[in-house]
DNA sequence: CTTTTATCGTTAGTCGAGCGAACATTGGCC
DNA sequence: GGCCAATGTTCGCTCGACTAACGATAAAAG
């Protein structure tokens, strides 16, 4: 009565590539529903994170240490400020920076924020168990390190 | 000397969904890398695959199987077809649908692109041993699974 | 000290993937 | 015959990732 459900071609099935697409788009799909709405996206939590873990800092280390583009820090940086849950000073000690600090506010926000997105991974990962949760992490964390330091 | 190397927040490190993204990025970098060099797309190799495993389909069809969407799939048959590798004719059963055919030469192409993406895969997969592979495939096949069928 | 080189913030614009909306044509169903 | 669903197609949107350029400033080289 709802099984139409057409066969997905066995190349692409066990495509290594497509089936880290696939998990990729539905945890995106939980993840961005989840900061919908509350009017947030994912660059807000990487911005906030960088913030509360290392201090203060210029718009271009942010993006260093986000991955970031530094013309997408623009964007996020202003609409956090909007929202006063940051704050963009120009570094007096370098006229070329701007000096970029959490407020309280940004700092509860993010929490919020750990909140919502923990819940969204563990909706993704439901199917599996902690140990398996761990494995797929340490997995998925040895390919991500060879091919963003070494290459 | 060259590890200027900016510290990633551990909560961003850690987070599932993000490792994930890193990882498909990266998957991605080499498969397009792989397909530009000969004039293809993602979406080629997936409605060939399609095509070679299930026959002749009409793009509505080829839509469901492949999970391109079906205003998506206009453009990709454009493409092959201009190439000659799949032929579009007009059903005469059921004057709506196009039938989709691959030519000998589009089964030709899809063996090459077979190879191009294995390579890909074994690039993308280096860190990892033939048993852990399996075991990362698992995993993401069972995420994967949850999330497109049951919904 | 001056000239070159590099960094920073910013704006604008590209590209591909994943979609939604609309529309005309055609089929199936009652 | 009349209504709803499916199909192919076009248009346009959003997001993330990225490139190119520019003016300002700082640091390095001469």
């Amino acid at each position: 009565m709802e099984k139409p459900e057409d066969p997905i071609p066995q190349r692409l099935r066990v495509l290594p590539s497509r089936l880290i697409n696939q998990v990729a788009m539905s945890a995106n799909r939980l993840v961005d529903q989840a900061l919908a709405e509350t009017g947030s996206r994912r660059y807000h939590y990487a911005l906030l994170a960088a913030l509360e873990e290392f201090g203060p800092a210029s718009q271009a280390a942010l993006g260093r240490r986000t991955g970031i583009d530094r013309s997408d820090i623009v964007a996020t940086v202003n609409e956090l400020a909007e929202r006063e849950f940051v704050e963009r000073n120009p570094d007096p000690g370098d006229r070329r920076r701007n000096i970029i600090t959490v407020t309280p506010a940004g700092v509860q926000w993010l929490k919020e924020l750990d909140r919502l997105l923990s819940q969204a991974q563990d909706e993704l990962l439901t199917p599996l168990s902690s140990a398996e949760r761990e494995q797929l992490i340490a997995l998925l964390t040895r390919i991500a390190d060879r091919h963003s330091a070494s290459h």
